[in-house]
DNA sequence: ACTGAAACAACACAACC
DNA sequence: GGTTGTGTTGTTTCAGT
């Protein structure tokens, strides 16, 4: 993992399209050699799948909100619960007052709400506390070029 | 935006390297017919861009944060002030006490530390606080049949 | 708006350095 | 681990329905 690869994962983060020969150019590899790269990263892992970025409003995902959720028991194996949930997008157990954080796109805040009500309905939770977005500045993916030696 | 363009779009953002055969066939099109279809999704900005998923924990962003920042002015122009610091991967205005919300990803909580830092120099922030998250239940992309016909 | 075929380009696998 | 070359596969366009 060496700073080639982290050009190559940078490119490869705006644009997966791109042909392995123009990738090899702009990292000053051969087509062969720049596909082999990639090829690795795939198997390690590290590029974990390509994929189509889905602009959330045309598919009805408007309103954005993140949503802390409390509870009353041990939400560790919670997963599916939430996971059921298909507005939700991320779910996470954080440290802190509340158990889980959960990030939620609906059309309209009507739909948001009937979230929050089928959260409510998951065993040992207790609370919900939601935070609505008004403005998204950007969403981006993590930066390879910041660290990550190994 | 029918049945189709919902199923094309679910599809794509799981593989977007399968072939348009493979894509066309699972949705009951021919090749040349399928690639017709996503080509217009991508012309109309419904499909954003194809892009390489990677592993945060590879790349040193194994430490997840979210922090609401606090403000003593309006942040409604500051989206480039967040955009200098390559940890955050996204940024959003918000409803409620806080005036910004942004996640953050580092590879270890002294740089994470060392973002919150970054943060208070920003013009205007009054005060940061930080939600560590200590697992990820998942993180998904938006789900196309839910919702959002037009 | 989809089908089917034909021209074209990119991928994937060599053999070799 | 890299390059260069070659068969194979998929993409892309177009006439026809």
């Amino acid at each position: 993992m060496d700073h080639i690869d982290r050009a190559l994962l940078t490119r490869l983060q705006q644009d997966a399209t791109e042909s392995y020969a123009a990738l090899g150019r702009a990292v000053g590899l051969s087509a062969g050699a720049a596909h082999d790269r990639v090829r690795k990263l795939r198997e390690r892992g590290v590029i974990r799948r390509t994929a189509a970025e889905v602009d959330p409003v045309a598919v009805g995902g408007g309103v954005l909100a993140y949503v802390t959720v409390d509870s009353t028991s041990w939400m560790g194996d919670a997963a599916e619960s939430f996971a059921a949930l298909p507005e939700i997008l991320e779910a996470h157990i954080i440290a802190g007052s509340a158990s889980v954080l959960v990030k939620v796109r609906t059309a309209t805040t009507e739909q948001l709400q009937d979230v929050l009500r089928r959260l409510y309905a998951i065993d040992g939770v207790s609370g919900t506390q939601a935070t609505v977005v008004l403005e998204t500045f950007f969403e981006r993916p993590v930066s390879p070029l910041t660290a990550g030696q190994d």
